[in-house]
Order: C-alpha cells, then structure tokens, then sequence
DNA sequence: TGACGATATAGCCACTTGTCAATACCATGG
DNA sequence: CCATGGTATTGACAAGTGGCTATATCGTCA
C-alpha cells in the first residue's frame, strides 16, 4: 500500500485489519493489558503480535508502557476520540429512520 | 495484506485511504455524486479514481447507479451506521476530561 | 450507424503488508 | 553472573495495493 501521509488515513488503515481490531476492542474497556494476553485471543504467533502491537503504536492508537518483565498497552483517548470524529464526519447527521439493527455489512462479494 | 474476511476490517480497510477518504467526504451529505466529480478533487488519474471507487462498492461503502451517460455514487446509510457502532465499541465510553480539540494525531512516527 | 464523451477493465510495475521461524534484547530470580 | 521467561527485531516469503497507460464498454446524439 501506498506510504499513507495523511493522518486521518493512518488512523483507520491501523485499525484495518482483524488481528488489530481485536487488539482493539480488548482494550476497550480503558485499561491495560499485559501484551501476553493477546497472543491468547488472537490466533497467531507472538511475533506476529508484537508486529500489530507496533503498527498500532505507530498509527497512534496505542501506548506502552514497561512494568517488572512485561509490557502493557493502553488505548490512546485522543485516538479514539480522532476516530469517533472522523466516523461523525462521514455521512449526513444520523437520519436512518429505522436503525435498531446496526447489521454487520455482508457486501456482494 | 491477508485478504480480510472480518466485515468490519473490511469496512475500515475500505476507508484507509487517503483517495477514498475524500471521496468519502464528498459524499458525506447524503446526495449522490457524479463519478466525474470525484476525478476533479482527487489528485489522481481516472482509471484510479474508477478503482478506489470499485474498492468502496465492494467493500459496502456506496452504491453506484447509472443515469443516461453518467454514473453516480451514493453513500450506503448502512455502511455508515457500522462504521459509527465500530467506533462506540472502541475505547471506554466517551470520557475525555475536556475534549474540545479533537487534535489530528500525529504520531511519533 | 458512427462518432464522441463518460466509465470501467486489463495488464503491468514498484511497493507494502501479514505471517512465520530464528534470534536478539531485557528484567527478574537464583 | 547465569538461566529463564516475556517481548521485540530480523529476514524471508507470498500476497495484496495503488498507481499508471492502453483499451474496452456503454449511452447519447447527430
């Protein structure tokens, strides 16, 4: 993929991916988590963890810091916040009359 | 890149784009827009243009109809709808102290 | 029907990505 | 100091991406 200068871009395109997204939504709820734990929930090997954990850094979603012999990462707030603006900034302001189900969008192909 | 199967990755995958984000912009109000509309604010030829604009079909972001020679785009509520319960589902529940700013993020590189 | 303008597709290229095995790095506990 | 366990880096590979030029397709109008 082209070298993404925009931030906006880079934001999303680190958030693009299922290893990542999962990384994600478990460290939703706000606090940190030990970079051991990943590795269980993602099914992939430690090096290839360590690699989205650095993407993830890299687009500023995440921060780590080091306690004892383990690393934990948090979730960044302005990111989060960056990336709630930008998903306002698209599309009209909330109008769907009918929007109870929020479906997983399932594309033809 | 692995070719994603998670809806949601695809969707974010799809907007990870700096071309696809304007693109998306420009049809944040909701009206259709011709496809020869987009060749102009893009820097980038139209071949490309014809491209990124396939990428946002396929991955659920717009639908395309064809009126007389032209063609024009339009966003898919829908799509827009996930991509803002993606956003709630990251992070705690808006919490940021004094969040004013909602700063472009620009990461340590 | 034939020419023309608007889009899409095909084919190619340089570059990036995701993944892993192997290995290096680093802090802690003997 | 050395062994150990957690994490990061290196190097390799297959596959995907974004960009272009050239060309095909589609609708409209003369």
């Amino acid at each position: 993929m082209k070298r993404v200068t925009d931030p906006d871009a880079r934001l999303l395109q680190g958030a693009a991916d299922p290893t990542r997204l999962a990384i994600l939504h478990q460290l939703a709820g706000g606090d940190d988590v030990c970079a051991c734990d990943f590795t269980a929930c993602c099914e992939v090997a430690q090096p290839t963890v360590s690699h989205h954990l650095k993407v993830l850094r890299e687009s500023g979603w995440v921060r780590s810091e080091r306690r004892a012999s383990f690393v934990y990462y948090t979730l960044v707030p302005e990111a989060v916040e960056r990336f709630r603006a930008i998903a306002s900034g698209i599309g009209p302001a909330i109008s769907l009359p009918s929007s109870r189900a929020l479906p997983v969008i399932q594309p033809p192909v």
